[in-house]
DNA sequence: TTGTATGCGTTATCAG
DNA sequence: CTGATAACGCATACAA
């Protein structure tokens, strides 16, 4: 190794040492197609290199080229969950496999314009945005930098390449297993939290199709509980909001106490069905026995309660490859647009619960 | 707005529409100090930004000032826990108020240089790394490309400022907390994952340390189980390690009823110990009757579990903000790299579960 | 107060 | 096949 350097080596000390130019030094480190040289200097090239201990700037070469390998993933508002988790750090790992790297922007509370002018200061070669902050305006401005757009979201973005999570299709999993094991009042949970309030309620409206596509599809002859037979009217569901705290869940419990105690309760995700778990059972309410109780993610907490909790999850093991394939042929611009990405597919997972 | 352009526009740009030349609109959109322009050419400068949508291009910016705003987390190979997920949204979000950006940095299997050019690459303002990662050479090539080193561990890491996460601290509280109440006889459980095992193992020796702690503090006079009194003997603990699933700690549990049951038992964190208190209570082993249990973490989950579990938890609220301010400090110098960062305190949560 | 000129490290376009 | 050399977009020392 040689004397430590004030400045990190550049192309030209590497030139230097090896005693050809620059062009050559660029050519041999890049293996530049449509070039061929010797293997003699093609040596000395990569020995200077690695004497001198030569890292390439990477803003030197976006300068260059226009364009950066920085993938951006604008963090939704939403508290980054344990699915959600799991998808980023499997997308960080398969991004840089490929030469990209995950760059996780933080400021959630920004849309529009004023976003995009934040992402495209990196010249990204993709940003992943939740759908709603891409206003056109901002679409126009990305667009224009060369920046490939993908939205995140519960549906298909028009014009969009989107990553779906399904929130409606987990709902309706739930509804449809609940309908079919003869719950008639169905309480939807939505989260009281602005945030999260569009996810419970695409749920939600999932839970209604599901129920209402269980009973036409059973044309009455369902199994019921306590004999009643499927009559075939539409079921009854309510909406409740709750917060996710053991307190707040205490307070619906009481409530649906007070006002009648359905007999089908999806929970909006494992915990708050945890938190809902836990408070009937300390208002001595029989689970499954007297309310079904249905979650969602699938989380290992689903295992450990007692009774276990049915939850429709999302399978989220292969997705992280999967979408780092797929923004990479956006990339490179081998395929179109429109094509909406739709990763996960919702999957009941039946427990005692319910 | 004006016509699209097939490439963003540029400062040059600029100073062409607002008839001015390329260094006074650096001077004006950068507020250079030093510099005083008057408010009318300040206005057609901005004005014409505005107009033509500007968008400053953050690799010319650091290509020429020789430092980009880039924050890199490597990230450790352990599967990202809840934990460490809200710490990282955090900390993404309080950079960016800063004028940082955090980039996720995936290749978690390499190490020492290879890495290290890697994140050299970005010509980054500073790295967060795990302390085992960073190897002297590794060390040395940031240091000449002038990039702030910041280890991630569980103790300070020599030379280098620290985030510590008090694995041991978070054992000490535990093992201090069975000890005190009677338990005479404590298995540590370690992960059998190759990756968790240090972790695993940092944690069994504070546990250890608590236990040993506990005893001689007490001489003799502390409350004890079945009437037992505390000799000052040194309290047994083994290690037990276990995979995280149902099926294996089903099979722990049973090979602890057939070599003989702990009275306390340390679970390495709460989805292990969530995992384990299914598994003795399918068993038929009262909890914390028979067996006192104590997780880590402090998740949500401890409290939808019965009996509840106690938990020793690393207060993660305010971490992010004070991460990104010694950072900031680290990086613009006024502070020496000596000082570690404890960011978390271990703080035991007692629950029904022991 | 403002303009001109230069260089940051790379890649790409040309000649040779 | 390889070597000069001109951009890329921006910041700044220096000149006017």
């Amino acid at each position: 190794m040689s004397a430590t350097r004030s400045r990190p080596p550049t192309i030209t000390d590497i030139a230097r040492q090896a005693g050809v130019s620059t062009a050559t030094v660029s050519y041999v480190l890049n293996d530049t197609p449509g070039t061929r040289i010797p293997e003699a200097t093609r040596r000395r090239v990569t020995e200077a290199a690695d004497d001198l201990g030569y890292v390439p700037h990477a803003s030197a070469r976006s300068l260059r080229t226009g364009r950066s390998d920085l993938v951006v993933y604008a963090m939704p508002a939403v508290t980054l969950g344990p699915f959600a988790a799991r998808f980023l750090a499997g997308l960080a790992d398969e991004l840089q496999d490929r030469g990209f790297t995950l760059v996780l922007h933080g400021d959630s509370a920004s849309r529009g314009v004023r976003a995009a002018r934040r992402w495209a200061r990196l010249r990204p070669a993709a940003v992943i945005a939740e759908g709603h902050r891409l206003t056109d305006a901002a679409r126009d401005l990305m667009r224009r930098s060369g920046t490939v757009l993908v939205a995140l979201g519960g549906a298909p973005e028009a014009g969009l390449p989107t990553l779906v999570l399904d929130h409606r299709g987990m709902g309706e999993a739930a509804g449809r297993h609940l309908a079919g094991r003869g719950c008639r009042d169905v309480a939807a949970v939505i989260p009281a939290e602005p945030v999260l309030r569009d996810m419970g309620e695409a749920r939600a409206v999932g839970v209604e199709e599901g129920l209402r596509g269980a009973v036409e599809g059973d044309a009455g002859g369902g199994q019921s509980r306590d004999g009643e037979s499927a009559d075939g009217d539409a079921i009854a569901m309510r909406r409740t909001p709750m917060e996710e705290t053991p307190e707040d869940a205490g307070r619906v419990v009481r409530e649906w106490i007070r006002d009648g105690l359905p007999d089908g309760v999806f929970g909006y995700n494992d915990e708050h069905a945890g938190l809902l778990l836990s408070a009937l059972i300390d208002a001595g309410v029989e689970v499954p026995g007297r309310v079904r109780l249905v979650g969602a993610d699938d989380l290992p907490l689903c295992g450990m309660l007692r009774p276990r909790l049915t939850s429709v999850g999302l399978r989220a093991e292969y997705a992280p490859a999967e979408a780092a394939e797929r923004l990479l042929s956006l990339i490179t611009g081998e395929e179109g647009a429109d094509r909406p990405l739709r990763l996960w597919t919702p999957e009941l997972r039946v427990r005692a619960s319910s």
